[in-house]
DNA sequence: TAAATCATGAAATAAAATTTCATTTTTTCT
DNA sequence: AGAAAAAATGAAATTTTATTTCATGATTTA
């Protein structure tokens, strides 16, 4: 609830002298954060009684209350909203409007995710036997972060992104393996036919993928990731992003549940990658 | 910058009463922004002239400043302060931290590029003759993005994640062909050699990496995506969401200074897809 | 047009924040 | 270790800011 908008609504309930009040708040909310009442009433040419009642008439405690609500609002100055990319965008501009697209899929994102799954797909991996990542195009890269960090944690794993190899592996899974189907639409065929092969072999299938759709029935568990996506521009951008978060959740559950001796061995990966760098001079 | 970040960050700085409003503030700040200054020094059973000071510290004219601002970041809903995960956190809390944390890195990244030279590497990369995107481990995953994404835009491009066929790569490229170096630390020795080999063949290099290390010596421009990331749990994790989402913004850059028939060709892609897929039925 | 209601600001009061300064604690140097 | 210096802290005084009260003037209604 924004106390700007509110402001605007009910500026015909107000007195005459509290819509002066108004019209200086709204000229520039900005300024008036940093006004004491004293202040606003002189700007607005009214007495400070009268800033204090406008205050109340917008269900504020008082003055100070009111400008703790006003700074807010303005703080929401750049809501993560969609914002779409246009023509005619600088390069500021259009970089500003993607970061907060993303940003604000990773929001939606993260509300949508249902924490029980979460645990459960998290269960299902500690126990596995072998875990594979499949993707197709942009999802393939997801696969393959994936299977980066689950490598480290030293259990098997593999990621496939040729759909041959993603049919034979899954053709050769078996109980108490964990296939992960990462698919924004849901409804590649290819991909659709290699859960149902996984499945039928026996596997616990874990789809990344959009609530309702073919590849989601085929799935034990599915982790969505709904991001309203209109494949602006036709490239699928902040599904992919939010698909690796996901990953990243999945993988920092894993972590947790195998508990801290495990982590331990984490450290002896990174370690390892150490004596392939520059040194850092501090 | 968010004011609850800053009380993390200058945690230490802080004497040991005032770490205690600082404490009290971080535990519960929406409670402090209905507090007045003797309310919450009673609270962190410290004076108030010291909850003065504390506010001070952090640059605020005062108290009421100090709230001002604290309610502005929290007006974001959830304050993106990079919150750590904890060993005994829920499937929920962990969850929302990773989504905040890559949401907060997300925010830092977009204030630390500069548009100048995005849209230096936006000219360059619509000149190309060849694109060329290198990276290694967790990096790897977002050279393979770029590489399916620049693809669609039928200009020649490559992606390796394999030493030698980079290096074979790089001493074949010629004055006019852009090679992007992508990777979080800037000090693997390999790809700072792939870069050294790239410019003295002419190429021009573009770092996504961090400023100041030694990739980013051998670069013409570097895109920083600069993420204080303490590679948690020794796993590359918000930095590589930061640097997908910058290769967004030069893609975007790339469509846009292409011009609109330059998209149809997109559409084209798009569709060419859609045969794989089942209908939708709406 | 008189009575009633409402809006308004001056002044008084109350609340809150800030400054000053003396005391205590911590650090530094011998 | 012990003295001197520096820093931190809170009690009390002061200042600033907000709120309440109330008398007066404006506006509406019958």
């Amino acid at each position: 609830m924004n106390i700007l908008e509110k402001i605007t609504n009910e500026l015909d309930m107000l007195s005459k002298s509290e819509r002066k009040v108004a019209e200086v708040i709204l000229a520039s909310p900005s300024t008036v954060i940093h006004s004491s009442i004293a202040a606003l009433a002189k700007q607005a040419k009214i007495s400070e009684p009268t800033v204090n009642r406008f205050c109340r008439r917008l269900d504020t405690k008082g003055y100070p209350d009111f400008k703790l609500h006003l700074a807010q609002s303005l703080a929401n100055g750049t809501p993560y909203v969609n914002r779409h990319v246009d023509e005619n965008d600088t390069a500021e501009e259009y970089t500003d409007k993607i970061f907060e697209s993303t940003m604000a899929s990773l929001e939606l994102a993260r509300k949508n995710l249902d924490s029980n799954d979460i645990n459960r797909s998290v269960d299902l991996l500690t126990q596995a036997s072998k875990i594979s990542f499949f993707g197709l195009g942009a999802s393939a890269i997801v696969a393959h972060d994936a299977q980066n960090k689950f490598f480290r944690f030293n259990v098997p794993v593999v990621y496939f992104d040729d759909i041959l190899m993603q049919r034979m592996s899954a053709i050769n899974s078996r109980q108490g393996d964990v296939v992960i189907m990462i698919s924004h639409t849901g409804r590649t065929k290819s991909l659709v036919e290699v859960a149902n092969l996984a499945k039928e072999n026996d596997a616990t299938v874990i789809g990344i993928t959009a609530k309702g759709t073919p590849l989601a029935k085929e799935c034990s568990i599915v982790l969505s990731v709904d991001v309203c996506e209109d494949t602006d521009l036709y490239m699928p951008m902040s599904s992919r992003i939010a698909q690796l978060a996901l990953i990243d959740v999945l993988a920092t559950g894993f972590t947790l549940r195998r508990g801290s001796k495990f982590r331990d061995n984490l450290k002896k990966v990174k370690d390892c990658l150490r004596s392939s760098r520059f040194e850092k001079k501090d």
